[in-house]
DNA sequence: GTCTATAAAGCGATAGAC
DNA sequence: GTCTATCGCTTTATAGAC
């Protein structure tokens, strides 16, 4: 049987999917070494700091994940609206159409926030200011490219909770749509 | 020294204040106590359950509550737009301009979604289908009604999100500000 | 109804052998 | 690096006195 991981970082990434699937309270390392397949020994080899540290890496990761794919894309591509098109292609990718939540918005609804504000608040931070960036290149003036960015963030994370709850990734994909068309019109009332 | 608790119902308020800071997960007997003021033999005197009914009687109370300040008036007011008006009055409100986090919302994005599937489903899908039928009332056409009504639900809970992150209930005002207009407008693009 | 005491299990974390 | 054993603590839940 192939091992899960080898290394920190494929740690990481199982970790993440551990959290995203139980939360910070309801991961337990029980719960850990059985999707890592890693011992005790293991975890705190890797992680000194424990859960905690455990969680600071996932955050770290999805961090340079959405970086890179994402934030970057909207500060630094030339085409604005490609940018745009790139972040919702992404997205979707990311989140499998609504089936998969947000660990940085779960944790920003939870005692998690304060527990690792730095990184939840450097999230989304980031994201608004950036989409607001590539906004304002796209043609748009500041108070319009303002509202705009953070009703796209909004309106992906309010999209993340309503799919999960009636259990319809038909409503995360509409609302991509919907937020998408909204930041491309041309002509915005 | 008041007591804080003297019948199940106060009980159950008390309950929702904790589970809301805390999360599902986060919240211990030991905290529950300390909050309610209760002992354990009277907590499961209560709820012979234990923690389950407890999450159970506060999403009762949670449904009841937007039940009557919520969905109720916007299946039966005759004014459709006064009802929207009241919606946004009394989601401002119950939230606290974003400082408070939606329980049900939260619970969507853990693995209390499935634990308590139906009322997170029911809240959810009430909300939704009784905003999309009070548009229609004011005038909307069906397609319409259906995308509004659930961008709105999107956003008040998209709201929540970015607003306890970033740290600023101006967020979760300028929000319902977006929605109410997107609402009301009479002649949507 | 509310209290105290207590059970049984699970928790995060550490130690030390290998 | 990974394992097993174990520590000390907290957890949910119950029992029984009052």
């Amino acid at each position: 049987m192939p091992r899960v991981v080898s290394e920190r970082s494929d740690a990481v990434t199982a970790l993440a999917e551990v959290f995203r699937t139980h939360g910070f309270e309801g991961t337990s390392l029980s719960v850990i070494t059985a999707k890592t397949k890693l011992g005790k020994g293991s975890l705190y080899h890797f992680f000194p700091g424990g859960k905690d540290e455990m969680a600071e890496a996932v955050l770290e990761e999805i961090g340079r994940w959405f970086e890179d794919r994402v934030f970057k894309p909207l500060r630094d591509e030339p085409d604005a609206e490609a940018a745009i098109e790139k972040m919702f292609e992404e997205v979707d990718r990311y989140f499998r159409s609504g089936r998969r939540v947000c660990l940085v918005g779960a944790f920003a609804l939870g005692q998690e926030c304060d527990r690792f504000e730095r990184q939840v608040r450097g999230y989304f931070e980031t994201w608004v200011m950036d989409l607001e960036s590539c906004l304002i290149r796209a043609g748009r003036n500041e108070t319009l490219a303002r509202d705009l960015s953070e009703d796209a963030v909004i309106g992906i994370q309010g999209a993340l909770v309503l799919a999960r709850s009636i259990g319809q990734s038909a409503v995360f994909e509409r609302t991509l749509l919907r937020l998408k068309k909204r930041l491309l019109e041309r002509d915005h009332p």
